[in-house]
DNA sequence: GTACTGATTGGCT
DNA sequence: GCCAATCAGTACC
């Protein structure tokens, strides 16, 4: 399997974010298969790049292709890929995978909070499979070594919807459906049913 | 300095 | 369906 160079994240988080969809995650021994994601961009009021660079959110104004890890509700850390390029502040969402391989290692990391079977249908859950802090945020997925983009199939179709948990943004953001995830995949997030055929 | 909130999750009613 | 956990960031005094 081949790793992304970083040409590939240099385009608009909207063309990005469906291309990601089959891609492969892997840091150490676990593989994960990118199966539901989001786009954020410039001009969003949903995206945390709204308030313009801070010590949290400088990643998403850096060049694709680099990590934006953040903490969400003082409990999960969030994967993000970064968008297009240097100064744009776009990113898209990680929210659910396929666990491919690994599967011993991410139950351990996830037997920590839960001992239910593996579950990697949300973005915190993804970021606890991969066992990732906030001190990987800024990291270029792009270079071998600790936390990768490999090339992936391209999904035969995509359902998109509106995305979750953003209700505090203007109606046009929140109506934008800019959420991807792979048709028939069981690996998807709630909710489920505002995803529709593209 | 204080008050409030969030790109969520798992457990309990 | 409801709610606590837990903290960085923003807004405001």
């Amino acid at each position: 399997m081949t790793i992304l160079p970083h040409h590939f994240f240099q385009i608009d988080a909207l063309d990005l974010a469906p291309r990601l969809l089959g891609k492969f995650l892997r840091r150490d021994d676990v593989l994960l298969q990118i199966t539901e994601v989001e786009a954020y961009r410039p001009n969003d009021s949903a995206c945390h790049g709204r308030f313009g660079i801070t010590a949290r959110t400088a990643p998403v104004f850096g060049p694709g292709g680099l990590a934006y890890v953040y903490l969400c509700y003082g409990l999960h850390t969030m994967l993000n890929v970064v968008a297009d390029k240097e100064g744009v502040g776009a990113a898209v969402l990680i929210r659910s995978c396929a666990p491919v391989s690994g599967l011993k290692t991410i139950q351990q990391r996830r037997a920590q909070l839960t001992e239910k079977p593996v579950l990697l249908t949300g973005p915190g859950k993804v970021g606890q499979a991969l066992g990732i802090s906030t001190e990987w945020s800024n990291h270029p997925l792009y270079m071998p070594g600790g936390l990768e983009i490999l090339d992936g199939p391209k999904p035969e179709k995509i359902l998109i919807g509106p995305r979750v948990g953003i209700e505090y943004a203007l109606p046009e953001h929140v109506n934008a459906l800019w959420r991807f995830a792979i048709a028939g995949t069981p690996w998807i997030s709630a909710p489920k049913n505002t995803l529709m055929p593209q």
